[in-house]
DNA sequence: ACCTTATGTCAACGATTGTTGACTTACAAT
DNA sequence: ATTGTAAGTCAACAATCGTTGACATAAGGT
């Protein structure tokens, strides 16, 4: 009577495979994650990890949503923000539990033709906009670079694996990003004179 | 007598193969450009794209070293270096000619497994590297940190099409962007006051 | 007992991909 | 004339991928 479910594994094993899948897109990209890879992991067959989710496509938006609820930008003040976006930025080194890491699965599938519209869209709806409610609607670009500058040192930690980078010193680093997003913050629209350092500008 | 040429085609084709090639990882990542794809365009087999420089990741590489021809960090001062840096991110606007992106053309592949190694080889030797040479040894995490907001923002405005990106004003991001490079460059070792607005962290 | 529904498995399809061997064509040198 | 080499085509291969139809199994409800 009722019309057929298209997707289909709502108990257990469906969360077993979502966890494997968020396992996965935290190391791959999109285009690099099969379904098989993830149907191994579970001890179940490629054809069930589909059905479970409709499709490939939506697995992987179920993934983005389950791991965006840790996601916590708006419960933070402006003032809060730098200190919370560097350390976060550099959880990974600290604490060594499971949690995953939500910006991370976004930047692993940047540049996937397939996957690239659903990144755009969580990163959006999880992080710019938010960001830039905070800052008020004029000026939307302060936020916007902000969010660059973590998705930079996302890539550049975490894609690219320079020795440069993942052996710098943690502690001196996260106050380093700290401060260039503090700068960024306070950076007005008028030419303003830098009076902390010394001025390496002409 | 002499062994066989694995690589082929040193002619003129070559060339129209290679710009068509280029074009074409400008606008998709290594994965999303089927060797088909440039063919069609240049007008011959797929086999002879292939041949002509033995593999698909051949072609990348040749891509990445012809498109990187046009990096300069080497010739600029470091005072010069942040007005440079934006105002290259924001080129696209100004100028509608036909000159390449070579940092775009990395970006674009970052999150392949198969260009992976390539991109991030590329990366080191055209940008990081350089610039780490030009600030010295120490605290090498304040190049990277500078590259991190290049990539994030090339992100931003070329992965993702945000609507509150690409609208804002050239002048004033291209501005801000600088400042903000101008600030990470700034920034010293020690933990210091910051006297320009409120002071943010804890 | 009967029917339904959810849980899985198995095998296969269709499409796409980089790659390769064989062939043709043309041009230049011996 | 013959040989050799570069340019380019054609067809096909092998592998991978997401996807789908058919089937088996077990539990629950009536």
């Amino acid at each position: 009577m009722s019309v057929k479910k298209v997707v289909r594994g709502e108990g257990e094993t469906r969360q077993r495979i979502l966890k494997a899948a968020i396992e996965h897109f935290e190391k791959a990209s999109y285009d690099d994650v099969g379904l098989r890879d993830i149907a191994a992991d579970v001890g179940v067959d490629v054809a069930y990890v589909h059905r479970s989710f409709g499709s490939k496509e939506g697995l992987f938006r179920e993934v983005l949503l389950t791991a965006g609820k840790a996601e916590s930008v708006s419960e933070l003040t402006v003032d809060e923000l730098p200190a919370a976006f560097a350390r976060q930025l550099f959880q990974r080194e600290h604490d060594a539990d499971g949690d995953i890491e939500p910006l991370l699965i976004l930047v692993r599938s940047l540049t996937s033709r397939k996957a690239g519209g659903l990144v755009s869209e969580r990163l959006s709806a999880e992080l710019i906009d938010p960001l830039q409610a905070k800052f008020g609607d004029s000026d939307p670009f302060r936020a916007a670079t902000i969010i660059s500058l973590l998705i930079g040192l996302s890539v550049m930690r975490n894609l690219l694996k320079l020795p440069s980078v993942s052996e710098a010193d943690v502690i001196s680093s996260e106050k380093l990003v700290a401060r260039a997003i503090e700068g960024i913050i306070n950076s007005t629209d008028t030419s303003q004179a830098h009076e902390s350092g010394k001025n390496v500008l002409a």
